[in-house]
DNA sequence: CGTTTTACAGGTCAATCGTATTGCTATAGC
DNA sequence: GCTATAGCAATACGATTGACCTGTAAAACG
C-alpha cells in the first residue's frame, strides 16, 4: 500500500474548503466537487475520506464546534485573575461568537447553514440540543458568581439571564451577518444589556 | 382568450404552497415541480404566473411579510384603551413574532429560509435591512411614551432598548424552533426581560 | 363572426447533483 | 521480493433541476 495519510488531518483540511465555500453559498449550494476543488483535490480523494456528503457536513459541524469553543476558552483563560470578573468573562465570550471580524463571520454563516438544516433534520437538531444547555450553564455559573459578589441583583435568575444572553447573542448576530448594524455596533447593544444586568440590587 | 384570471391571487395561491413546503424542507429543497404538484397546478401553469423561481421566491416573501405586519397590528389596535400601554403593546408584538403555534411556526420556518438566501443574495438583504429599521422605529416609540409616564428609567436609550428587543425576539424564535426550549419558555424569557426593561428609574 | 390574445398542458433541454464503479500505482507487511 | 491493499483518479450513472419551447383550446374584443 502507498504511503500511510493522517486521515483527520485530510478531513480537516475538507471540513474547511468547506466552511470557505458554504460561508458564501449555503452547504446546499455547495457541492462535493466545489469542496474536492476548493480544497485541491479531487472527487475520487474526497469520497475516499468521506463516504457521503452526510458524512462529511456531520464532521465539518462537530470540528467548527469544537473549534470555536476552543476559541471562547482560549480568549478567557489567559486572562489575569482580577480581569476575570464575571461579567468580563461573559462580555469576552459573547464577543468571540460575534461576527466580529472575517473568521467568526465565516463561522457564523456556516453556523447558520447548519441552523436551517438542523430545523428539519432531527441528527442535526440533536447536536444544537445538547450544546446549548451547556453553554448555559457556564453562563449561569458565571451569573451566580456575581450574585454572590453583590454585583448584580440578588432577585435575578441564574439560568433565565443566562438563556437571555445567549438568545441576544444569537440575535445580534443575525442583523450583524445581514448589514443591518455593524459588528461594532452589535458589541454596544450587548455592552448596553450587560449594564442593565450587572447593576447592584437598588433597593 | 380563456376567461380572465386574477393574476394576484393565483400567485398567493402559488406562494402558499411555497410555504407549506419551504418550511418543512427549505427554499433550496422545494422545486418548481413540487410547488406546482402542492398548488394543484401543472408546472405550465405555475411558470405562466412566475417567469423563474426567483421572481417567485421575491414574491412570497413579500407576501408573507405583509402577512406578519398585518397579524401584529391585528392583534395590537384592538386592544381597549387601558390595556394600550407600551409595555403591552410592546410584548402583544413580540408574541405574535415567536412560533407560537403552527402557523407562526410556518411563518418563522419560512422567513429563516430567506434570512439564508439573504446573507448571500443582495436583493434578499435589501429587504431585511429596509423591513427591520422601521419596526425599531415603531418599538422606540412605545418606548419613548413609556419613558414619558415614567414607566421605564429615563436614562435608557430607546433606539437601543429597541434593538436589544428585536435581536432578543430574534435569538428567543430561533431556539423555540431547534426545541431547545417550549415556546412558552420563550415567551417566560421574554417577559422576565421586559420585567427587567420596565423598571423606574432605582434612583 | 373572425381574429387575436390569454391560459394552460406537455415535452425537451443541458446542466448539475450525489453516488457507484473500475482500475492503476505505490508501498507496507510478510 | 512477492503480494495484498491503501490511496487515489477517472469515468459513468440515473435522477433531478430550472428554463424553454411549442401546441392548443377558449373567450374576449373589434
Amino acid at each position: 500500500m502507498p504511503k500511510r495519510v493522517d486521515h483527520d488531518e485530510r478531513r480537516h483540511r475538507i471540513a474547511e474548503a468547506l466552511w470557505r465555500l458554504a460561508s458564501s453559498r449555503g452547504l446546499d449550494g455547495t457541492s462535493l466537487r466545489d469542496v474536492a476543488a476548493e480544497a485541491g483535490i479531487s472527487l475520487g480523494q474526497l469520497q475516499h475520506y468521506f463516504s457521503s456528503k452526510g458524512e462529511m457536513l456531520l464532521f465539518a459541524l462537530e470540528h467548527i464546534n469544537k473549534l470555536a469553543e476552543a476559541r471562547v476558552l482560549e480568549r478567557v483563560v489567559p486572562l489575569p485573575e482580577e480581569d476575570r470578573s464575571p461579567r468580563r468573562v461573559l462580555r469576552e465570550s459573547i464577543a468571540e461568537m460575534l461576527p466580529l471580524n472575517e473568521e467568526s463571520r465565516t463561522g457564523n454563516l456556516v453556523q447558520i447553514a447548519y441552523f436551517v438544516r438542523a430545523v428539519h433534520d432531527e441528527r442535526l437538531r440533536r447536536h444544537a440540543r445538547e450544546g446549548i444547555p451547556a453553554l448555559r450553564e457556564f453562563f449561569a455559573g458565571q451569573l451566580r458568581i456575581a450574585a454572590q459578589r453583590g454585583e448584580i441583583a440578588a432577585g435575578r435568575d441564574a439560568e433565565t439571564e443566562a438563556m437571555l444572553l445567549i438568545a441576544l447573542a444569537d440575535g445580534l448576530t443575525s442583523y450583524a451577518l445581514l448589514d443591518v448594524h455593524s459588528p461594532g455596533e452589535a458589541l454596544r447593544l450587548l455592552d448596553a444589556h450587560l449594564d442593565r444586568l450587572f447593576t447592584p440590587d437598588p433597593r
